[in-house]
RNA sequence: GACCCCUUCGUCUAGCGGUUAGGACACAUCCCUUUCACGGAUGCGACACGGGUUCGAGUCCCGUAGGGGUCGCCA
């Protein structure tokens, strides 16, 4: 454990935050999640804000598992916020599954610091124990400004509040408490985190001077609310990050948007790369007022990425979510190229498969209103035989091999070739929408083309 | 109830005493087009309210209202 500890030198309420700017030889930032649920939007925010400044001035970015309270802890939510984490591309310096030498990193192993601060709490005359066991710190009842980055010099006024219990009847400790004993044991030296714990700064800021160490340097973010304006709960959409994986969310896109929430980097645009944002990353731009959360503008950054995926990342990407729908791959090439060919069309991976299915086989469902619309004319059968004739003639079965002969079988017929269009997509896919019907055709093959076309025909007899 | 934070188009926001109050998402219309989209163009649309300060206020001050948050032997 660390014995050097900061001396003294309260510098809440004593400098205004123009006067914060890097008094540091070394910028340390941490992200302390509880272990008792999924990884949150808003949590996962505070940690991207925290990961930006560390970058931005080659600091350290800090994970720390604050699993004190044994009885709401998974294991499950543990690697959820892992996982979480690292699909954003949060990677950490410090922490679980990576070390460091301010270890452990979870809370849940760092009883004895805590007992030795607990004692200097107590040789300093700052806490009492109940009859029942439970200590209490003693406020020292003065009054204490928070000197914010995002929110500027806040004053609370002496407290009237009851003393705080800082440590169970069981002898296991209280959130304030280890929170602040880690935030200096590990050499924390801004936290940045949500703005529903500015209210209870001051009661950090006494126990760091009680302990006469030196507090942070605090930045309070604003929340991220629901639609209706009130927080993001369990039952909002997109209030865990699961749910973008799941949903086909690109990392990249959920980073950029969720940076514009309660920030506006002082630039051109708001589509940015992450060196771009950190570069640009700047608490004192962090705005005071919460945000409230827009799927849609979510997708569209997630669309807005997506189209500039290469045919095999876009692949690679989609890869699971074909995989879940039972598509298989077999041809990379064609796979690829599918993909590809709807990337305009889709703003979220887990709409793809119902836009390419079509490729990966020929026993795809005729929707009805395809079926009416091919059995509505008469002469479409007859359209369509003399379309597959072409097809057969085509030595070359190249996108513009099949657009040649659709185009000389409609001039044949006396029709334009946008009257073929339709019914040939109906045929090769059994949908109304998709890409260009030659490049279906020439994706899926001639004989499947051909097939295909058949099958329609029998369809529409039947 | 006490305390803290906040308040510009529906949403995210620009604005840092003098602007026709700008942009993005969404929405609407048009263009492009074999479909669906993409893209392009246009439109719709805001300074919560009331007092000050000032030659002049979205910008500064006070108040009101509204929203959010905190007051645990949760984190």
């Amino acid at each position: 454990m660390q014995t050097a500890l900061p001396a003294l030198r309260p510098i809440h309420g004593r400098l205004r935050p123009a006067d914060f700017h890097h008094p540091f030889p070394m910028i340390r930032v941490r992200f302390a999640p509880s272990p008792t649920g999924y990884l949150h939007v808003g949590g996962a925010r505070t940690a991207l804000f925290n990961w930006l400044y560390a970058r931005r001035h080659g600091g350290k970015f800090v994970l720390r598992i604050e699993d004190t309270d044994e009885a709401r802890n998974t294991e499950a939510a543990r690697q959820a916020i892992l996982d979480g984490l690292r699909w954003l591309g949060l990677d950490w310096d410090e922490g679980p599954e990576v070390g460091g030498d301010r270890g452990p990193y979870f809370q849940s192993q760092r009883k004895d610091i805590y007992d030795a601060y607990l004692a200097r709490l107590e040789a300093a005359g700052c806490t009492y124990t109940e009859e029942n066991g439970a200590v209490r710190f003693k406020f020292s009842r003065t009054a204490i400004t928070v000197g914010d980055l995002v929110c500027g010099d806040v004053a609370f006024a002496p407290t009237e509040e009851p003393d705080m219990t800082i440590r169970r009847p069981d002898g296991s400790y209280i959130f304030h408490f280890v929170n602040v004993v880690d935030d200096a044991e590990m050499g924390i030296t801004h936290v940045i985190r949500g703005e529903d714990h500015l209210s209870n700064t001051w009661k950090h800021i006494d126990l760091f001077n009680a302990l006469g160490l030196q507090a942070p340097v605090y930045a309070h973010i604003p929340l991220i609310l629901n639609p209706g304006g009130s927080k993001m709960s369990k039952r909002d959409e997109g209030s865990s990050i699961q749910s973008y994986i799941d949903a086909g969310f690109l990392p990249d896109a959920v980073f950029n948007y969720l940076c514009l929430l309660g920030w506006t980097p002082r630039a051109e645009g708001e589509k940015f790369d992450r060196a771009t944002l950190v570069s640009l990353f700047d608490p004192a731009d962090i705005h005071s007022a919460n945000a409230r959360f827009d799927m849609q503008k979510c997708t569209w950054f997630n669309a807005q990425y997506l189209r500039e995926l290469e045919p095999a990342a876009l692949l690679a990407a989609a890869r699971p979510f074909l995989a879940g729908a039972g598509l298989e791959v077999t041809d990379e090439i064609m796979a690829a190229a599918a993909v590809a060919s709807v990337r305009e069309k889709v703003s979220r991976l887990a709409e793809l498969p119902e836009w390419v299915h079509y490729f990966f086989g020929e026993d795809f469902a005729i929707e009805d209103e395809a079926l009416a619309k091919l059995r509505a004319k008469p002469e479409n059968p007859a359209l369509l035989t003399a379309v597959a004739g072409a097809f057969r003639g085509v030595s070359e079965w190249t996108e513009a091999g099949v657009q040649a002969a659709i185009e000389t079988s409609a001039a044949q017929a006396g029709v334009k070739p946008g009257a073929l269009m339709p019914l040939l997509r109906f045929a090769l896919s059994g949908q109304s929408r998709g890409p260009g019907v030659a490049t279906i055709a020439h994706r899926v093959g001639q004989a499947s083309t051909l097939r295909r076309i058949e099958r329609a025909l029998a369809e529409m007899a039947a």
